[in-house]
Parts: C-alpha cells; structure tokens; sequence
RNA sequence: GCUGCUAUAGUGUAGACCGGCCAAUCAUGCGGGCCUUUCACGCCCGCGACUGGGGUUCAAAUCCCCAUAGCAGCACCA
C-alpha cells in the first residue's frame, strides 16, 4: 500500500519500430571529442541507446576524431564521463584515429574500383568546375595514376590542400552537394593528438567505412545529416556495401543555454563561465550540478522522438521528469530569502519538529529551537495586509505594521485557526540557529540562511520549503552554495 | 539561388503508411477545486490544435495539387 505512494503510473510511449530490427541491431553513438556532450548529443545518445535496449544488439560509441582541429584532448574523458552520467549501455568503443590504415587500405580498394580519384586542382577552381556541372581534369586520370597518387599522398609529397581524394559521383545531380565531394584530405597541421598523421578521412568516408566494419544496422541522427547520408550511399553503392536503415529527427532549438563548443570554450578562457558546468551552459554537467537526473534527461528526450519536425526542448517538460525523480527522495528545509530579524512577543521557547519528508515520517524531523526571535522571508511581511502569519511547524503570529517595522505577536498554536485565517504558512529560522546559505539561480544568486543541517546534504538534491528544489553543491565557513533545480 | 525535408493546443507528442470508430490522444503548461502545517507531491474539473486554399471521395487531420512558413544541405567540419 505504501510503495503505491510513489509508484507513477504514466505509461511511456514506445519508439516507432524500426524496420529490420527484429533479429536485433548494431547502432553507435558518434560524437567528435571537442568538448563536453549537451542536451543535443543526449537526444542522439539517448535515442538509439533506447533503440538497442528495445531491439537487443550491440552498442557501439565511435570517438569521430578526424579532423585535429576539432579535438580536445580532453574531451576523450569528458566524454566517457558524460556518456557514464547519462548510463548508456555501451558495448564497445572505437577511436578513428586509431584505425587511418583501415581507412587507407579501403581508400586504395576505391580507387581500384573507379570509385574515386586523386584530385590535385584547386579548391576555387574544383568549386566552379562542380557548379557548372564539369568534370575536372582529375577526374578521367587512369586508375593507375590515381593509385600512384594516392600513394604520394601518403608518402606526405603533397602539401595540405595540394591533393585530396574524391568521391566518383553524378556530376549532373541536381544538388550541387552531391557532386563528387571529397573522402581524403592532406593536413599539416595542427598536429593530432594520438596519432603521427597527415592525410585524413573526411567523415563521409570513415563513418561509411567504420558503419560497414562494425556493422552497424540502424543509424539514428540529426537532419542535418541528411545530405550526408545521400553522400554516402554513393560510397556505399561503389563498394557494393549493404546501406544500415536511418532515421534522421528534426532540429532541436534550446532556449536559454550556450551549446556552441567553440563559445563555452571562449567563455570559460575568458572567465564569463566557471567552467563546463556553469549553469548557464547546455552541457549534461551543467545540468547535474543544477540537480537534473541522467533519467529526467533520458526521458525528456524519449518523449521528444524521433520525429522530423524541428522542434524547440521543453525545459519545462525536463522539470516536470525531474520533479517526479527528485521530490519523493528530496529532504525538506527552510530557507528563508532575504531574510529579516524580528522578536516575537508573548511566546515562550520551544523546540519546533519539521518532517524531513511529508510523505515519509519514517525519516525523521529537523529540530528547530525557537528562543524568541526569528528571520522570515522579507517578501512575506510586504503585503501589509497580512494580519496573521503562520511559521510552519510552530505557531500563529499577528502581523502588526507600525510604520515600516512589523510587529510580531504570538496568538497560539492552532493550525484549524490559521486555516480558518487563510493565514500563509510560511518558512522561517530560529534568529540563534542559521547558516548563511547561497541559492544560485540562472538569473543570479539570492542571498538568504537556511537550517544548518543541510550541510549534511552536500552533492544531494534538498528542497527548500515554498521556494524549490536545489542541489547542494559546496559547504564552506561561508556557509552553504546552492544550485537552484526548479521549482 | 539550387536541392531536399517538415507543418496537430503555449511546449512536446499520438493519430497519417491501411480515409470513416477523431466534434482529435497523452504529457507538460495555465486556470479552478480537493487534499495537505510547503506555492512540492497526489487527486478532480476546465482551457487550448489539425498552416491556408483548391481537388478526389458518400466520407479527409489522414490521399493529390498549389501557396505559405520553418528547417537542413550546397566545407579539403562532424
């Protein structure tokens, strides 16, 4: 009868099923290791992690570190951390860096097959040719020469930018994008951080090639990819390769954070961030530290789907999934914002108990002593209005205003009195028993005290009486740092 | 500009492939009520949408066409 309590009965929707998918599936998640993963990653993340649970099958994470501009060494670890938080169930994982060979010696197999050739032409030169729906000079070279080639590439006698290898397409496909687009590339630098290299993959070509090895199956991504998919059915068909079955989901507008890698990096440099985690910031890091559960995420983005409509995340939906995580666990407190000091006449000590849960009475009570002076939230004495107040879990106070100080008087304990009254109950603190404490919001900090023994709440998620549910995030001499969740 | 995709309440989502049971589902949000020593949780009630216009049909959210809007791609990024 009790585990009922919190029991939610919501029945989830289940993905679309996927076709081919029976027997089982072979997916990846593939993100390129610039930086620390947000709400976006998590929605391609999430997604087809739901798909292998759904279906069985493997799990593949794919580190897509092929281009050295783009990767932070770092960003290998916070990966996995955040792949770790989120509690994917990842089966094997995979580096590209660690497998140029492979990329190579299927380069050569291409070529061999007239699927691709060496092109040295200029870019400029490349772009116009392709937009009049020309070939390149290139392009009719024997397989022979584009062999050769290919071989000087590797042998670093070109330059970056002085030979790339393209994919052998349609030149008269109408989307200009289509048209023979590049596979290899020549770069000098910067250099890559786990590996001595020069010529690279582009991503067309080693998410094709790496798709096949693994044999990947179903492929869930943005429709940003779509293009890239056409691209690579090219490869796909030159190869005579069986292409995975895809789906690609609409985009995803978040309201409110930074998710550029390249502008949360700037910002953290320059100090306007803290770090990765600053609140103000769409990484999964930023959204733990303010209190929101891995499963609050994974369910938000289930809910989304994989539709291909573009759609903008729903903080408020997040709130809602993290709520129903949070507050049958979450320990109750008072903090008291903005808080000012006032006697209260006519009322003996006493020693007030608060549940920790009102829903749980196993758990024990706060103890409150009240000697005769209290803080109370500035914000509740404004409505002058207001004659009876009462303190939550202690007694009935009448509110008198005298000028701008307001009176307290005790009038007795009953709760009937106070309800009859439609007195607010409201939070407050023994004057002699607080610590200061610092709810940081998105909107900034709100200064204020709160029970002392939320210090032993540290790395967990409280929630603070009428005002919301916060993380506890440091304890210090100067009391305590709390990270706003929502209300 | 070229190529393509999408279009259901404030937000997300179901229904659309196989027209009728859809005066359109569920969640969230908002409003009201109940419960309650929190403005939380729970429960109840309510609000709120098929982008527009044609066509096919006995019947269209669902099929077709046009318009409009949004988005994506047109990189030696992923």
């Amino acid at each position: 009868m009790y585990g009922a309590i919190f029991a939610t009965h919501e029945h989830r929707k289940v993905l679309p099923e996927l076709e081919g998918a029976a027997g089982g599936v072979v997916m990846r998640f593939a993100p390129n290791p610039s930086g620390p993963l947000h709400i976006g990653h998590a929605r391609a993340a999430v997604l087809n992690d739901a798909y292998v649970k759904q279906y069985g099958g493997t799990y593949i994470l794919r580190i897509e570190d092929t281009d050295p501009k783009r990767v932070d060494p770092d960003a290998y670890e916070t990966v996995r951390e955040d792949i770790r938080w989120l509690g994917l169930g990842i089966t094997e994982t995979v580096t590209q860096s660690e497998r140029l060979p492979l990329y190579y010696d299927l380069c050569r197999q291409l070529i061999q097959r007239g699927g691709a050739y060496v092109c040295t032409c200029d870019t400029e030169r490349f772009k116009e040719l392709k937009m009049a729906k020309t070939a390149c000079p290139c392009r009719d070279q024997p397989v022979e020469k584009n062999l050769d080639l290919w071989a000087k590439m590797l042998d670093h006698r070109f330059a970056e930018g002085e030979a790339t290898v393209r994919i052998r397409t349609d030149l008269n496909h109408p989307d200009p994008a289509m048209r023979d687009f590049p596979a290899f590339r020549i770069l000098d630098s910067p250099p890559h951080p786990k590996v001595k290299a020069h010529v690279y993959p582009l991503m067309n070509f080693s998410v094709v090639a790496d798709d096949h090895l693994l044999g990947v199956t179903h492929v869930i991504r943005g429709k940003d990819h779509i293009a890239n998919t056409r691209r690579q059915r090219f490869i796909y068909d030159h190869f005579g390769w069986k292409v995975p079955v895809y789906r690609h989901y609409g985009r995803m507008g978040i309201e409110g954070v930074v998710l550029s890698t390249s502008q949360m990096r700037n910002g953290i440099r320059e100090g306007t961030y803290t770090g990765w985690d600053d609140i103000r910031l769409g990484t999964l890091r930023a959204l733990a530290r303010r209190g929101i559960r891995p499963e609050a995420v994974k369910n938000a983005v289930l809910a989304i789907g994989i539709g291909e409509t573009d759609i903008s995340f729903s903080w408020d939906n997040l709130y809602s999934e993290n709520r129903k995580l949070v507050d049958p666990v979450a320990n109750r407190y008072f903090f008291v914002p903005d808080p000012i000091e006032l006697h209260i006449s006519g009322a003996q000590s006493r020693t007030a108990h608060a549940l920790l849960h009102p829903a749980d009475e196993k758990r024990g009570v706060r103890t409150l002593p009240f000697t005769g002076s209290v803080v109370l939230p500035a914000a509740e004495l404004a409505d002058r209005s207001r004659s009876l107040i009462r303190l939550k879990d202690l007694f009935n106070v009448s509110v008198e205003h005298d000028h701008a100080h307001p009176h307290l008087t005790y009038t007795g304990d009953s709760l009937a009195d106070a309800r009859a009254a439609k007195a607010p109950i409201v939070q407050w603190l023994p004057a002699d028993c607080q610590t200061p404490c610092t709810l940081r919001t998105p909107d900034g900090d709100i200064r204020g005290v709160c029970e002392p023994v939320v210090k032993t709440e540290l790395g967990k998620v409280v929630q603070f009486e009428r005002v919301g549910f916060a993380k506890i995030d440091a304890i210090s001499d100067d009391g305590v740092m709390a990270y706003f969740t929502h209300k």
